[in-house]
DNA sequence: CCGACAACCTGACGGC
DNA sequence: TGCCGTCAGGTTGTCG
């Protein structure tokens, strides 16, 4: 799934079709996704006006001038689909603007979510209040990594992924960050010098930006809402990347897996 | 508190 | 062609 690229990536795309329009209809092919959606989901978004599409850390926010915002999470495989030629299997939800214009939110695994809450307590809506800083906001850096990495028996990979430290990073950009900063993916945070975390506070910020700049990756799902596909993952480093040569070194890449998931790192570049 | 793991669900791909 | 196993960008709950 989406990272934080990919979701910059969708809410960008929406903003031109959304902001200053009104939902003429708003259509439930089902009722749930990961979750139940809430039951006045409908009601309470038709007529309404948008006024921005925000995002926070993994998640697209959708305020309107009803002082309602939609919460939207992409789970694995969700797509938000912008006036599709035709509706296709998995379209669960389909939104339609007074402008003419049509999005689909289309999930295959339904491992995404749709939550309507008031936009004042949206940061407090429990997807939201646990978040940590976001990565490419103020409150990350240096300080932010040493206090979460001190005296830490967890892997470095683990750590990073836990969205309590620091929010919207997911397997992609953390093998790409971790690789950048010299950090083996298995590395307990306690264990992580000083210079590697430095490293790793300039890396974070750098890759994601790097990946909003191209648009995201497209891997099997993401693309932009206009179609447009992503292409950083031409500029993958490590991830996907098992056998082949380090670009720095020349070793091959190796996977290794980390409570179920993947992991690519350089085994010489990486300690 | 911490960390590993299963579960949620569908689709794509490789091997036979 | 088809069947089977494996893997996939995430999150959450359980268990030890």
């Amino acid at each position: 799934m989406p990272e934080l690229p990919e979701v910059e990536t969708v809410m960008r795309g929406l903003t031109p079709a959304w902001v200053g329009q009104r939902f003429t209809r708003v259509i439930l092919n089902r009722q749930d996704l990961r979750r139940p959606f809430p039951q006045d989901l409908g009601q309470r978004l038709t007529g309404a006006t948008v006024t921005a599409c925000r995002r926070r850390a993994k998640y697209g926010l959708v305020d309107t001038d009803r002082g309602d915002t939609l919460i939207l999470h992409l789970g694995m495989s969700g797509r938000m689909r912008l006036d599709p030629a035709a509706l296709q299997k998995h379209d669960h939800v389909v939104f339609e603007t007074g402008n003419g214009r049509v999005v689909a939110f289309n999930d295959a695994r339904r491992f995404g979510s749709l939550d309507l809450v008031a936009t004042v307590a949206a940061a407090d809506h429990p997807l939201l209040a646990g978040l940590g800083p976001e990565p490419l906001g103020p409150g990350f850096g240096l300080p932010l990594l040493q206090r979460g990495f001190a005296g830490r028996v967890a892997p470095a990979k683990a750590l990073l992924l836990d969205q309590r430290m620091v929010a919207g990073l997911g397997n992609i950009y953390v093998c790409e960050a971790l690789f950048r900063s010299g950090i083996h993916p298995a590395r307990a945070g306690g264990d992580v010098a000083r210079s590697q975390l430095k490293a790793l506070a300039a890396a974070v910020p750098a890759v994601l930006e790097e990946a909003i700049q191209a648009g995201g990756s497209s891997l099997r799902d993401h693309a932009a809402p206009d179609g447009t596909l992503g292409y950083f993952q031409k500029g993958f480093q490590v991830y996907g990347q098992e056998g082949e040569p380090c670009q720095t070194c020349g070793s091959a890449v190796e996977r290794i897996t980390q409570s179920g998931r993947s992991s690519f790192f350089c085994p010489r570049c990486q300690r």
